[in-house]
DNA sequence: CAAAAACGTTCACTTAAGTTAAGAAATGAT
DNA sequence: ATCATTTCTTAACTTAAGTGAACGTTTTTG
């Protein structure tokens, strides 16, 4: 599990045995079920999860249907809005699949920020990087038509295509499930043609 | 010019003099006109930008089409993509206003940041807390209908539908161009009626 | 294991966005 | 100031998504 966690570190600084061994000693492991509910709408939280294995989405409950708006899945990382605002969450952040979860908290950080610096730059480092990915993703979400976004998926993160149920794909599509539907059979329909 | 910037980081973290002299020595300013191109798709740079007056935009260039997918204004940041991944960059960076511009580069960065910590805590919230808004910013594109983010978008950013040049809101909203007169007309009829 | 609930697909119908084209209005350049 | 270009709007038509409902399938759960 450490494992998993130091390869990825790893990718972007390289740490001495001292700070592996604060990591360790200060990280805190969650194993959840699936459909367990990790934060309600309406409450607050300091809690940020990085996803050691497993996959957590984020939804919003509105007009009494979910949207599903995001899917964290392996190495990556969730710090809900809340946590930032310090105010309510506007959404629920729920388990897809059992997952192993690397829970921090800001006190947690900045006492490790104090003490080893270098892994508040691998967090710049980490917060930029996925701050410019995530422009990517909504360019390209703006820029392409449901049928498009699918497709794009399917080529970008095909196992979430398969380990997520259609329903919360597809209002990660941005589309109604009938919808998503109707669009999987139009393409089969002209792979066969 | 300098206490525009000031104001800004003031409500992140207080500077002592000497930092604000180390920003100062270190700040590169940059006046640029309407319309002057910034980054070119297919170019590489090493250049954020911090919007102090004006107003810029990135856009793609697909099938021959202008799509504009953001806009940077008083007191935003925007690191291209490009300067991340340090590869050539998919999309255009130009001026919608005459604007006043802060540029960095990484090496700029790192310099200040070894000479002065709390610089990189400063980037480092900032990245977070705009990866945060960001996130909420696409789901609630993700989870409305055009019509509803136009509307949204008056409430939020009225200024931006002021400034900007309709075509350009226009794929920033998702949609083409007649779609939006048509969506403004069908908006205006409905508060006649 | 059986009943209930949730999920995925299909269909007919409605609504809105994409497309193509034309013309009016605004902007910029000489 | 005038001409050329770009931008905005309108309209008719096409295409695809939203809606509501039905139905078979899968998953939960008591």
């Amino acid at each position: 599990m450490h494992d998993l966690l130091f390869d990825f570190i790893s990718k972007y600084i390289s740490l001495t045995e001292d700070e592996k061994n604060a990591v360790v000693s200060l990280a805190i492991f969650r194993s959840e079920k699936k459909g367990t509910t990790l934060l309600n709408a309406g409450e607050k939280s300091n809690d940020g999860y990085f996803v050691l294995k497993g996959c957590i989405r984020t939804y919003y409950v509105i007009d009494g249907e979910e949207k599903t708006t995001a899917f964290y899945t392996e190495m990556e990382a969730l710090t809900p809005h809340c946590v930032t605002t310090k105010a309510s969450s506007e959404y629920y952040i729920s388990c897809v699949e059992d997952s192993i979860l690397l829970v921090s908290d800001p006190d947690m950080e900045t006492e490790i920020f104090s003490k080893f610096p270098k892994f508040e730059t691998l967090c710049r480092i980490l917060a930029e990087e996925l701050l410019a990915k995530q422009q990517i993703n909504f360019d390209e979400f703006k820029t392409s038509s449901p049928e498009q976004r699918y497709l794009n998926l399917l080529q970008k993160r095909p196992d979430l295509v398969k380990r997520v149920p259609q329903h919360q794909l597809a209002s990660y599509l941005g589309i109604k499930p009938q919808s998503l539907s109707r669009l999987r059979a139009r393409i089969l329909e002209k792979n066969k043609g």
